[in-house]
DNA sequence: CAAAAAAGTTAGGAATGACTTATATTATGC
DNA sequence: GCATAATATAAGTCATTCCTAACTTTTTTG
């Protein structure tokens, strides 16, 4: 299909670089070394380090003291990673009702290890669950009643 | 809770290796170092270094040449990954409509990264759906009907 | 029961990944 | 042009995970 030599994959740490990357040009049209830093909680050295790999593996545009962006494959990778990441907090809170930030932190970690097939019938079945109720509240009220029932019987 | 000094966190590999001695434990009432090699292609000496790791962070009971088994700690974390593995392989397999090959891979890689209360609902998710189907086809029938109006419709 | 085969252990080392600190370099605002 | 903020590089740490090769223990079996 293109032109993969296996060398580009990503490692979760570098996904995270990757995601990082485009999250700031999002939100504030560049990206600076010290912006990675700060929302990742690593050194500036850490992040050049990452960048060169990224650089590398055909994911960036990168030289020394010069300007970040994407390249074409490395937007569409981002922006797949990105919107894995918003699907799973979605479904984390919103279907299964989990507290936001553990939804957040748990989407973080599996986004990593989520293949696409997976993550568009997730897709679907959040749409085709979330469709199917006629007010907005229905779903979670349904649900939760459910799992409590669950869990009286489950600890009698 | 309990006595947790964080030095007996498992990383992704021994909660493979832990995992692998329950499940040769159910599957042949005993285990041996060679069972595991085999199962998760590595060395036997890889096999002894993952087993003193997790005797001494307390899973399991092991003495070099000595029968291995699991702690009562180390029951209750293995049981709980091997049930992670299971819920997330059916989850995918039965409700997402997965290939089976796919859904026991992508749960071999999820399992560890899913936090125990994220895994509850899960479980609650899948038997709450199934549970309000008539026939034991419905839901595969119903909702890839859904996913194949979905893409038709994406892609036009 | 003793040798040969199988299983298990140990030592030592290579590769990787993800960080760090400390020092140098570049860019930019004034 | 110079100070300072941002970046880059060098060099090294630390932890994981796995390997091979050589050795020891256990098991099998003639």
């Amino acid at each position: 299909m293109s032109e993969h030599f296996d060398d580009n994959k990503l490692s979760a740490s570098l996904e995270d670089y990757l995601e990082a990357v485009l999250a700031v040009i999002i939100e504030k049209k560049a990206v600076r070394a010290k912006d990675i830093a700060d929302r990742l909680s690593v050194s500036r050295s850490s992040v050049t380090g990452a960048l060169q790999a990224l650089a590398a593996k055909g994911y960036i545009h990168y030289a020394p003291y010069d300007v970040i962006s994407l390249t074409d494959e490395g937007e569409k990778v981002a922006t797949m990673i990105l919107g894995k990441h918003n699907i799973l907090t979605q479904f984390f809170a919103k279907m299964l009702l989990i507290e936001p930030g553990l939804a957040e932190e748990t989407a973080c970690k599996m986004e990593h290890s989520m293949p696409e097939e997976v993550i568009e019938r997730l897709t679907c079945l959040y749409s085709f669950i979330m469709d199917s109720q006629k007010d907005p509240n229905e779903w979670s009220t349904k649900f939760s009643d459910y799992c409590k029932k669950q869990n009286k019987s489950s600890k009698a």
